[in-house]
DNA sequence: ATCTTCACTTGCATTTTACAAGTATTTTTA
DNA sequence: TAAAAATACTTGTAAAATGCAAGTGAAGAT
């Protein structure tokens, strides 16, 4: 018998939340190892599937295209054409994508400053 | 046996880093649904095991107690006595620690202008 | 028309996470 | 001082996420 805490879940597929508190959704949407990482190569200018696969790190495409669906869903990415007439896919952030920009910042700073080993690509 | 020290395994069991960017080494070891919800904790003056577990999001205590020790064997965070003479532990960040305010401003600033129903607890 | 590139999807083994329950100290209460 | 409660975890196990290789169909190039 559950006891104090419903545990039904919402006829909408929205993740739930764990609390109201804007970190924590920040977290809920973009707190993984790979989403945010996506965004950065979108702040450094790549655009296309094959360059984020290109990337470092190496994400692996299912991951890769699980997380653009996520991040398009929430109005953080939107899809362009990569040239002009083509049927092939872009993507490019948002205002709203954009808008995570000092977040990026921030968290290279301290890399920077307090991870050893880690230098700055290009530029952000 | 290797005889000498090795480049490709350093005897100690660092977590491999999946590239020098510093945003990928800062994702590689505070970038999980959980972590940075723990520093928040202690950004807002939280420093005992019980008030990590008493936070809204209710983190599991296996992954609290996990992660404490990563933190701490990274030094971002350090344990105390949780009052003068106790052999009960508290924890609280080092200055190390301290220096990750900027990112968490910046992840609570996003939310609440980007994402809906977020409300700032006190202050960080 | 054929070949290659692109942007994925699928299947599956491995790893991580979530939840409940249990445990050894430490501290408080009677 | 003995019993009870709190503290700070650990353990076990089911569920979910991740990582990797391989496959697929549409688009573009030759």
């Amino acid at each position: 018998m559950p006891s104090s805490r419903a545990r039904s879940t919402p006829p909408s597929a929205a993740p739930a939340r764990r609390s109201p508190c804007p970190v924590a959704c920040f977290l809920d949407l973009l707190g993984d190892r790979w989403t945010l990482l996506v965004v950065r190569d979108l702040l450094l200018g790549r655009s296309r599937f094959k360059e984020f696969v290109a990337s470092p790190e190496g994400i692996p495409t299912n991951i890769l295209s699980e997380r653009l669906r996520r991040l398009t869903e929430q109005g953080v990415v939107e899809q362009i054409e990569s040239s002009p007439g083509s049927k092939h896919l872009a993507y490019r952030l948002t205002r709203r994508g954009q808008a995570l920009r000092p977040v990026l910042e921030s968290m290279r700073a301290w890399g920077l400053k307090h991870l050893r080993g880690t230098r700055a690509a290009l530029e952000e």
